[in-house]
DNA sequence: CTTAAAAATTAAGATAGTTTAAGACCACCT
DNA sequence: AGGTGGTCTTAAACTATCTTAATTTTTAAG
């Protein structure tokens, strides 16, 4: 029961007692979707920010021509939303579906904000939580800018080895920012 | 005296009694740095996080082949450093140098590890910090892939006008990650 | 097992971006 | 006041990436 992956995630950084766990499991939701189901579709509002237990997700944007652009990818112990929809109440630029059948934890933004009041020691954990969140993006948009996608490609293989192999060639060049075509002919030569 | 700017700063998110000021101010650093000046230089270790009294910064990468690459751009009011190397000791990928004479504060990572403890509602502080930071990162970095350059270019200027009048066509190239001829051309035509 | 749909590959012609180089302009130094 | 160096512009030749479209391969559903 309490041997969830979530407790296991937030004692990376603080530490809980058996009180806080069933406070928490009060306030969590789990929930397994299927492959394909969607998590959060672009326009909506997202009340939540969610947790893989187990299984992968991915966060995507199309835009009015269609094209679509991957934005991130979560597997087991990642957590994963629309942040500017979560905290500024923007709609959703993105979609976040399942790339396979999926466990993952809902936190909703009203219980949330309860936690940071009664377990104070969780404005602790987020702030490391997005604090890391800030620094991988730091670096991606570095990478963005300084290397071509060749080199790109080759790091993102390299940093997430298992989801490299999890995910379509599609998605990372959707992740990257260029065609599937592009991609193919990159790595075939 | 009090009156510094990273009070009101801070004040947007939580509040501050005299006391807790009076506390900070025996941990901050007040610092005037002169046009050109590095604050942080490729290579080291950076102990500090900065904030912008008045003036503006510019945070950037140089690359094997001397390729400049413009992370970020601190004005007035701004929080900035390189995180990955503040918080876990990396060698700094970034340079940073004042592009004006400015007034900078700086907060050394062990005095700001004491601050946690001392004032826990600082967690709360920049755990709002970080996740505001984590937005603007993740949306940038929808942007690198998902527009092109021009497009891009426009979004810049309208998001950030103070920081278009202020810096050269070069540095704002470098910052979309294209090289100065290109964007002299984008624009003149 | 079969078949339809999605993914990956290949290739040709178009567009976006780089490199190099030269000249104009402007700020700054002494 | 003149010289120096950085920025901005323009252009030509080159490379990276896109678009389209056809072909093959893989995946998933009945």
């Amino acid at each position: 029961m309490s041997d969830y992956q979530i407790f296991k995630n937030i004692q990376k950084h603080i530490s809980l007692t058996e009180l806080d766990k069933e406070h928490l499991l009060t306030l969590l939701k789990v929930k397994n979707v299927l492959k394909k189901e969607f998590v959060l579709k672009q326009g909506q509002t997202c009340k939540k920010i969610y947790f893989v237990e187990y299984g992968s997700l991915r966060a995507f944007n199309i835009d009015d021509e269609g094209k679509e652009s991957t934005l991130m990818f979560a597997v087991k112990d990642w957590w994963i939303t629309d942040m500017n929809c979560f905290v500024n109440k923007k709609p959703a630029l993105l979609s976040i579906e399942a790339l396979e059948n999926s466990k993952i934890i809902e936190l909703d933004f009203h219980l949330l904000e309860e936690v940071y009041q009664k377990l104070p020691k969780f404005e602790r954990f987020f702030r490391i939580l997005f604090q890391n969140a800030y620094i991988r993006e730091q670096q991606r948009a570095l990478y963005n800018i300084s290397y071509k996608t060749e080199e790109r490609y080759w790091q993102f293989v390299e940093k997430y080895p298992e989801i490299s192999e999890k995910v379509t060639q599609k998605q990372i060049a959707s992740y990257l920012g260029v065609t599937p075509e592009f991609l193919s002919a990159l790595k075939n030569k």
